[in-house]
RNA sequence: GGGGGCGUGGUGUAGCGGUUAACAUGCGGCCCUGUCAAGGCCGAGAUCGCGGGUUCGAAUCCCGUCGCUCCCGCCA
């Protein structure tokens, strides 16, 4: 006991008859006349320990006396009981020490059926992050990311990690966070666009980034936050925005391909999802054909829009992409220059479009991206046009001018794509601890 | 920022003009020869978000306020 090496709930069938240590939290007790049954659980996943009360009045007196979620050490021997429903064996009890007893009641109970209301839950995260769906959800997104990183340096590309305390605004300005900095003020970044294309300039070819992105917007909905995590990328040498499109849908289906192989059937259970890997090329849409799908399918635009497409629009889109493509994603290219932001390119020949696009996700947009006006003088241009001065962007206007490959790039929410990967109605639940307007804490 | 919905024991809900405010779960106690989402019995726990109004009477209707939530705008 006192050297003895913790075994993990999930290795215990490879020790049966063994006498090892487990440690974990008290998920169950059933505190009956004779016996005690203890059901432990850990990271892994969950065992019964038993003990035969005569065996030990007072261990048996002091088992009574356990609350529920208290983290206990156990040592005993594993054996081999068919009966027992939790993976047909058991845990017989030698030693027990209390590392730490929970209060009770819970304020929030990480074992009962019935959830309580989500807001409730992130007041109370810690407790229910213990329940096994959220566990499962962390394991998934790790895969996830590993697999992005995975096939972008299979890809040549260099990580990076640009700033997120900045000295002026990178594009609008509305949605920024504003912060005290010495004796003068700084922003948090709301993007690391100006810096992937930095490294353009720099000549690393191929970047991308992983990091927090900060948006200012006082938007109450379920797939908006103050802080979110993006995975970003940006490539040069690109020929249009056609190239980041196809590179982008390559790398979704090796992800999707990579969660699936280790996670699928824990999807399955805790989301009830058959997560589908979707096949490439993903279908495309000019901005332009799909205002005429949606004036097929009876959607009516907002007059407001000009050229725009309004949430519902994308919801329309993407019930007609399932039904006519048996697909769940697809890429609405060609936005009107109107709506997009000065370093987007045009289309030489049709200088009213951009080369950009989004990616609709089961009707949810999760990715933006473009290839980008590299050629100084006509940024410059573009960057008038919008009305913007040139002076705050001067540093980043900069790095055009003494030779910048032609490049693109995007920028993916990370939490909106777990949140349409695992079919989770809110994007508070799909992420560690949501920020929002109403909501810094904990 | 605009619009809709909700706010009842710790939690999740029912009740929607007159009820000792109900149910589930959790909590405490007792019982039960191995249980297994254990089961059985008993008990504690809510002046129904807050303020005002209508009414003989309000958890129930009206107004305001706060909180939450969803939709729109904005986006990842």
């Amino acid at each position: 006991m006192i050297c003895m090496e913790r075994t993990l709930i999930a290795h215990l069938p490879q020790a049966i008859g063994q006498k090892v240590k487990i440690q974990g939290f008290l998920h169950t007790l059933r505190d009956q006349k004779t016996m005690q049954f203890l059901i432990l659980r850990d990271r892994s996943g969950m065992v019964q320990v038993a003990f035969y009360k005569k065996a030990n009045p007072e261990l048996a007196e002091q088992i009574s006396r356990l609350t529920n979620e208290s983290v206990l050490t156990i040592t005993g021997t594993v054996v081999e009981n068919p009966i027992v429903k939790l993976g047909g064996l058991e845990v017989q009890l030698e030693t027990l020490t209390v590392e730490s007893l929970a209060e009770a009641p819970l304020p929030l109970d990480p074992t009962a059926e019935v959830l309580p209301s989500l807001d409730y839950r992130l007041d109370w995260r810690f407790l229910d992050m213990r329940r096994a769906p959220v566990t499962a959800f962390f394991e998934i997104q790790t895969t996830l990311e590993m697999a992005f990183r995975e096939y972008w340096l299979q890809h040549g590309f260099v990580e990076i990690h640009s700033p997120k305390l900045m000295g002026s605004a990178s594009e609008s300005g509305a949605e920024l966070f504003e912060v005290q900095y010495f004796d003068t003020k700084a922003y948090l970044a709301q993007s690391p666009q100006f810096y992937k294309q930095m490294a353009m300039a720099a000549g690393f070819e191929r970047v991308f980034e992983i990091g927090p992105v900060f948006r200012a917007d006082p938007s109450f909905t379920s797939r908006h936050m103050t802080e979110f995590t993006g995975l970003d990328m940006e490539m040069s040498y690109i020929e249009s925005h056609e190239d980041v499109m196809r590179f982008l849908e390559n790398m979704l289906h090796y992800v999707y391909q990579r969660v699936a192989e280790k996670h699928a059937a824990a999807i399955e259970a805790h989301f009830g999802v058959q997560l589908e890997v979707p096949s490439v090329p993903f279908p495309r849409i000019p901005m332009a054909e799909a205002v005429e799908i949606l004036k097929r399918e009876g959607y009516t635009l907002p007059p407001e829009k000009k050229g725009d497409i309004d949430p519902g629009g994308e919801r329309t889109l993407a019930q007609f992409v399932r039904r006519e493509y048996n697909h769940d994603f697809f890429f609405l290219t060609d936005w009107p220059w109107t709506v997009r932001p000065f370093y987007h390119m045009r289309h030489p020949d049709r200088p009213d479009l951009t080369r950009s696009f989004d990616l609709i996700a089961k009707g949810t947009e999760i990715v933006t991206g473009a290839q980008r006006e590299h050629r100084y003088p006509i940024l410059r241009e573009q960057a008038i046009e919008k009305g913007l001065s040139l002076e705050p962007i001067q540093f980043y206007l900069d790095f055009f001018r003494y030779g910048c490959p032609p490049h693109g790039g995007f920028g993916l929410g990370l939490s909106r794509l777990m949140m349409v990967m695992l079919n989770l109605p809110n994007i508070r639940e799909a992420v560690f601890l949501f920020r929002g307007p109403n909501r810094l804490h904990p």
